[in-house]
DNA sequence: GCGTCCAGGTCTACC
DNA sequence: GGTAGACCTGGACGC
């Protein structure tokens, strides 16, 4: 038995884009079967329970599935509309890039959405898993933290684990289960810190600081760096950094700079003229076949 | 199968 | 403030 219900969505909202605009529909909890057009994610309810959606599009409306009987409704389109950025309004965008031709699709597609986990702290551990190594290492740490320390729902998906699951957890646990190298002792420093109350990630969503404040606040912790914390910044909803990666340079370097190197700061003079959507215009210009794909 | 090299972002020590 | 070296893993490569 399972409770549905249906979301309408907002007006410049595409299901696809959404969803296959960040690679975080990779990682588990997430579970994206593209050609079905459904997302599934696992994330902790307020009941201490771990509980399981599934999202279907269905026209201008989002159709959901919350798998567990005794799953709390409102909590679970809270988490959806989360996820998806209901609440945000990406209308200035769409206009601070309407005088570029190259942008024209990001219009037409409705992208911008980046995907995000149900918590930042989510969001925070998993950014710290795409430090410093390559994507297939990235999925197999947020795999293991999932598969060893998530509890499960009622149809056995798996919830990314809280905090204090990770608190629990030695450096050499994370070391010798999860493959975290030398960030295991960041993630029990960061576990322990947010447990104990110490560190309130969820807060950052409110938070009233101007980006560069609080970018050195989330720079803080261990295993964060200016690209971790400017692209857990884009997750927040503030997308005036870059967050640089070798990626991001290299696509740089390959669209805009006749495939050579060049100083961050002509990257960055590049896009300037976007303002504070900078960061979220470097990041549609270099993912446009991922977009136009999903199109 | 084994050893070596490399990419990746951040931290720490040092200048 | 800038820089060098260490951190650690998985993958690629040569043998």
């Amino acid at each position: 038995m399972s409770n549905k219900f249906s979301i309408p969505t907002p007006p410049d909202f595409s299901f696809r884009t959404a969803v296959g605009g960040h690679g975080w529909y990779d990682l588990p909890p997430f579970v994206y079967d593209e050609a079905a057009g459904k997302l599934g994610y696992t994330y902790h309810g307020r009941s201490g329970r771990a509980e399981s959606v599934t999202i279907l599009a269905n026209g201008g409306s989002l159709s959901v599935e919350l798998t567990s009987a005794k799953g709390d409704v409102e909590e679970a389109e809270q988490v959806v509309r989360h996820i998806l950025r209901f609440d945000e309004d990406f209308a200035e965008f769409y206009e601070a890039i309407r005088a570029e031709e190259r942008f024209a699709w990001v219009g037409n597609l409705k992208a911008g959405r980046l995907l995000r986990s149900a918590t930042v702290f989510e969001d925070l551990v998993k950014t710290i898993c795409t430090t410093n190594c390559s994507w297939s290492l990235t999925r197999s740490m947020t795999n293991n933290l999932v598969d060893k320390l998530g509890s499960s729902s009622a149809d056995g998906r798996k919830a990314f684990p809280s905090a204090a699951a990770m608190a629990s957890c030695t450096p050499d646990f994370f070391r010798d289960e999860i493959r975290a190298g030398y960030r295991s002792p960041y993630f029990v420093e960061l576990a322990e810190s947010v447990a104990a109350g110490t560190i309130d990630p969820e807060a950052w969503l409110r938070s009233d600081l101007p980006t560069p404040e609080l970018k050195k606040e989330i720079k803080k912790i261990k295993g964060i760096g200016d690209y971790a914390a400017e692209n857990l910044l884009k997750l927040l909803g503030r997308y005036d950094g870059m967050a640089l990666d070798s990626w991001l340079r290299g696509g740089f370097y390959k669209m805009h700079n006749r495939e050579r190197p060049c100083p961050d700061k002509k990257i960055e003079k590049h896009y300037k003229k976007f303002g504070k959507w900078k960061g979220l215009a470097i990041w549609c210009d270099m993912t446009r076949d991922w977009f136009e794909r999903a199109g």
